[in-house]
DNA sequence: TTGATTTCCATGAATTCCCATGGCATCCCT
DNA sequence: AGGGATGCCATGGGAATTCATGGAAATCAA
């Protein structure tokens, strides 16, 4: 696996829907589209999702192979592979950064998302997530309760050994 | 040849955050980064985490990827995974040392961890931590007050034996 | 033609690059 | 053993470049 997307970083969303990707999310987005020579704008791939879903997220072309290739294992018609079908091809949007490095959220997948002046990218694994900054921190809040319950020196790597929480 | 850190000393930090590593430290992370030749410069991971979290720790590639697969293998969507993702995708840096030897930490991470005018390094296995000094000044003496706490002749090696302490 | 999208230009702040220096430790030559 | 010469190390300073962001002009689509 070629290098990941790493940090999270808040950044301002004009009224044109405009708004910067972090400076390090795309060396990795050049480093991942087979496309790319320096000069060029590297795609992206945005994924919205269904109803439900409160933020994007944000592929690479490598990322989004891998998985169109593993839809494509599945067998033709089952649900599994229709329900990410819609997902990944209906529901999803291919588009590329400016030479400014910017990336144009149109304005419906910033209505669904919530996305107003500003939004805050976050990197995971290899691929990365764009919420509405104050969503973000609500979605969070469970994580960071669960935090105050440890000891203030508790390490998460601890969680790589055990068990599974809750 | 050598995986683990050895030893701590104290860096000067400048105005824009640039602060030498130490020298022995970045052999270990020459010696670990798969992308590593001569006359380049290594990569390293830092981690700074939740808002809690008083230090910095510094991984070499090898050490973030065993991190990395070891999550991958957790549950999707479990909370282990959650947290531990949100800590070593999120809240990380990655980023490389400079050709004379020194590594910059941006504001925000300077800030969070009250970094200001010099940093000390400390070796930990196969990681190291970055803290300000004096608030490891601080957290020493916390340690120490455990040891006070223990019969003179307590041997750290005994930990190796058995259970965890709470 | 009118609102929306895409291009193009502009700028202050932050970050990177390039060059410089003094201090040690080591190597080596005579 | 003396005494450079060499080289790495820690640190500084300024120039050059990249970033994040804003706004105007040009183009599109319905």
């Amino acid at each position: 696996m070629s290098r990941r997307f790493r940090g999270e970083s808040v950044h301002k969303v004009d009224g044109k829907g405009r708004v910067s990707i972090p400076a390090a999310f795309r060396r990795v987005l050049e480093e991942n589209d087979p496309d790319y020579s320096s000069g060029l704008n590297p795609n992206l791939i945005i994924v919205y999702g269904n109803s439900k879903r409160t933020f994007l997220e944000g592929f690479s072309v490598a990322s989004i192979n891998e998985v169109d290739e593993k839809i494509a294992a599945l067998p033709r018609g089952s649900k599994s592979r229709r329900i990410l079908e819609r997902m990944f091809s209906g529901q999803a949007l291919h588009t590329s950064i400016d030479e400014t490095g910017r990336l144009v959220l149109p304005q419906k997948i910033r209505d669904k998302v919530g996305i107003i002046n500003d939004a805050i990218f976050i990197a995971s694994g290899d691929t990365f997530q764009i919420w509405h900054s104050d969503t973000y921190t609500q979605h969070n809040l469970e994580i960071d309760s669960w935090y105050d319950q440890q000891d203030s020196d508790f390490d998460p790597l601890f969680l790589l050994e055990g068990e599974d929480l809750d």
